[in-house]
DNA sequence: CAGGGTGCTGACAACGATTTCACTTGCCGG
DNA sequence: CCGGCAAGTGAAATCGTTGTCAGCACCCTG
């Protein structure tokens, strides 16, 4: 490793001056500098920086599961910005378990200058510490139950489970499951509880027996729709709180032989790249990804700016959109004691 | 922040007592020294360790793009390992851009101990200044032309091709069309040889008009296919390169209402975890993904051993296999002057 | 009881870059 | 021709941690 001594000593200056120099104020013997460097082939360590300075220029990322197709693109997002900034990303998995969570982020925060995080429950304790820490802290996608006073940039999870609902119940469904996330997670909790609550507001409930909870993995859509299926009184429709048990479902009920949408219908929230060829094509609750994280890495790196340091906790929540392709449909028979509606004027994309 | 000194201040003994308690060394005020450590919260600067001793605990890995699923799964191959050793991982994508790369690479050389790089192009002279630089360099995925004295975990490109190309002429097909990955990466070249060499050995050539080279997006395979059944004499089959393109084609295909695979039979490199659900379900070449994260890994991991450091380069190359799906079937109409084979026997997933 | 371990200890010097401080040089104007 | 100022310089201190080194106390053995 070459340091900045040798290189002084080959352009017969000393190390303050050509520390000066690489950092741009002028110098006398510039040119033997620049000469000394590249023969070298000198870079400057970042370690000793990172001592001095107290910044480290590095970006911990902590999301459940890189090969969601939601947290890869927020990642994504949050790297475009790095683009234009020194910083680089620190990327772990929690894998949904707020054990890992915490062990990763204890060794982040001697490594990073702030920390974007979708934490893995909401009850979670470790953001406080980061915080005692003195590390900046973002939250993306998921939140804390007491988290008003952190930095976060969320999704109407409520709202969106709101238009699946009126979705469903809109083509004259009643006989309606729900397979939600954990419900110690903002977007499980969230979304079941804005799912039943339109429900409900519109004076249908939902039987015990379809409100189901899974764990946002795919394996877990695919044994609770199966666990639906062979209910006495299956549903007419399921609503999924992920794109992964989404897809479970929907594998659930192609190897089940069920017909989508004729004999159930799919809903999920997310979508997926994939989305308009599958079959059916799926009908999504969708909202900003890749934004997310560009919002994200942009609100942390504003707070890592001095002047903002102490500026109210902003909270951003973004919308979401409905996406009707071709996985919902009217019930194909009337559930008992129902009329079937008969919904006009319905267009697909597509 | 917390240093070492405060702890030894506290515990009544010196910092070179406090350092060497928490190395795990026999210390008479252990118990004083726990307490403090504890009160104050302490836990060392990673800066001045790495300064110290020259190690940053970090491994650099650059790939081209996060959101194709299967460089996600590469990611989540190694972060999996890392989660038994004290190392984090530094991620960029270089976008498919080898002067982002560049940028990227020569920043991490500062704060890594080791770099997994999936080279942009297979002329990059990028991975010899990391060499230079004495950082350990695994590939995955990719290759340098001359790359042979490098680590590298790689896959038998020409010999997935091969089987695709074997594939779609045992089905009777003669027109057969090939959307290649840009020909100066690893994968797109040995893709591409492998399955031209393979029609050329079958006596079966393909036309210049068949034979695309695209960049491995989305948006190239689905352009290229417009191209394709825009010809006057469109081919009966297409194979794709790599995932994005197989599903930019397959949109493309759909748009056109084109019947797969009726009309057109398709068939990509790497599988998808939407693949058995897509309209058709798709026939792929698949290969390990998470894998081929794990043992990159593990190889570079060895490689930081000083033990090992001066092993002989070690390249490992896995094999792919044919996934037989639904989007391929025997030409529709037999090609002129070609009988059409009855293909007896055909067995397919679900 | 002397001699020699053994087991800990603290002071100090590194690791490499940056910044402060006091200093020199050269130039300009009076 | 001299005083003063601007521009540029090097020595040294600093960031926090760890390894080296010399030293001290204690205990065991002969």
């Amino acid at each position: 490793m070459v340091t900045i001594h040798e290189v002084a000593a080959r352009a017969g200056v000393s190390a303050a001056t050509v520390s000066r120099f690489l950092r741009g104020r002028r110098v006398r013997a510039s040119a033997a500098i620049q000469t000394a460097v590249d023969e070298l082939g000198y870079s400057p360590s970042a370690a000793a920086q990172s001592l001095k300075s107290g910044r480290t220029y590095t970006i911990g990322v902590v999301v459940p599961d890189i090969t969601n197709p939601y947290f890869a693109a927020v990642v994504k997002g949050m790297e475009s910005v790095t683009r234009t900034e020194p910083y680089r990303i620190l990327l772990a998995n929690s894998d949904e378990s707020g054990e890992r969570e915490d062990d990763v982020i204890a060794d982040m925060v001697r490594r990073v200058d702030g920390i974007v995080l979708a934490p893995a429950t909401e009850q979670d304790r470790t953001p406080l510490n980061v915080r005692d820490a003195g590390v900046p802290l973002v939250f993306v996608d998921r939140d804390l139950a007491d988290g008003e006073d952190f930095d976060a940039i969320l999704v109407d999870n409520a709202g969106g489970a709101r238009q699946a609902a009126e979705h469903l119940m809109g083509l004259g469904h009643t006989r309606i499951a729900a397979i939600s996330g954990p419900v110690d997670t903002t977007p499980g909790r969230r979304r079941r509880e804005g799912f039943l609550e339109t429900l409900a507001a519109a004076g249908i409930g939902i039987a015990p027996e379809h409100d189901l909870i899974g764990d946002f993995r795919e394996q877990s859509g695919y044994q609770l729709t199966l666990s639906l299926l062979s209910l006495p009184e299956p549903p007419t429709a399921v609503f999924t709180a992920n794109n992964l048990m989404t897809l479970g479902a929907l594998k659930a009920l192609h190897d089940m032989r069920v017909g989508v949408p004729d004999e159930i219908s799919l809903i999920g929230f997310d979508d997926l790249d994939t989305g308009p060829l599958l079959r059916p094509p799926l009908t999504v609750i969708d909202r900003p990804m890749v934004e997310q994280g560009v919002l994200a890495m942009r609100l942390l790196l504003r707070r890592l700016d001095p002047r903002h340091v102490d500026d109210m906790p902003r909270r951003v929540v973004l919308g979401t959109k409905l996406v009707d392709r071709a996985s919902t449909a009217p019930p194909r028979t009337s559930p008992a004691g129902t009329a079937a509606p008969s919904p006009a004027g319905r267009t697909r994309a597509r």
